[in-house]
DNA sequence: TATAATACCGATTGACGGTCGGTTTAATTT
DNA sequence: AAATTAAACCGACCGTCAATCGGTATTATA
């Protein structure tokens, strides 16, 4: 019974999610050089950030000489996943019904072209796991 | 730039809300007598959880002789839009697709009949809105 | 081997949820 | 009206967690 725990991300954390995932691999020193500088803050800030990613398990990373090189382990779609489930099924356990609606007028609300969009993927997914549409 | 402000809701703020969803309004008597009780935890704690709830802009309450009567605003898909809104906002606000397909893998993954229901809701929200973009 | 770049450790601060105790206020009962 | 009782209200404390950094140990390289 998890309640919407973890992974629950501050925002410097995020920030540097979205550096890496956009940008790929990087050190401490590239990570700070990018996000650090501009927000004045030191170099260890971003190291304990990237090493409390890493023990999230968001992150992996290897030793090149003597620094670690973080990559992000999950990709954006699947964290965002991740996240939407856990909110589902948390607040809405017996209510798909209202979940799904819920998708439909996210989905809608930035602009009704996802619909079609969202109907493709549906097909999409049938086709790939030979599900045929009833009604 | 809004961001994922830490936690959501608390565990107990959620159940409380979960108990006021499935049963409507309660004063912190009520509620206390239900949730509290079970827990061991004091009439106070479930009112201050109620009184958090009510700054939160959850919950609305009158005065009911002496005690206020709690009562949801926002209904379960509502929060629930909000809550996976505030995440497709803060983490893929440029990639739609990805949140797109998401919904479709949440849905598919309790039952593939979702998919069926899913889209109909789509063609309700088509009826409903005509096909151009919303403000 | 001395230097410089990093990792690693530990501490502080600020939010916030959960939890209460104590005090004030207001309704009920006698 | 006084006594009783039921809440609200106030403020405090704890635990957790993100952000932040200083200081020290470690290690690569000139």
């Amino acid at each position: 019974m998890k309640i919407l725990k973890r992974p629950y991300l501050g925002e410097l954390e995020m920030a540097v999610l979205e550096h890496l995932w956009s940008n790929g691999e990087f050190d401490t020193k590239g990570v700070h050089a990018v996000l650090g500088k501009a927000r004045g803050i030191s170099h260890n800030t971003i190291q304990s950030t990237l090493e409390r990613l890493f023990k999230k398990k968001l992150l992996t990373r290897k030793k090149v000489s003597y620094a670690y090189v973080y990559q992000t382990i999950v990709a954006r779609d699947e964290l965002m996943g991740q996240m939407i489930n856990d909110i589902v099924n948390t607040i809405s356990k017996d209510n798909t019904d209202g979940m799904l609606a819920a998708f439909v007028d996210i989905a809608a609300r930035t602009d009704d072209a996802h619909l079609d969009k969202l109907e493709q993927l549906i097909n999409e997914y049938r086709s790939n796991h030979g599900n045929k549409p009833s009604s």
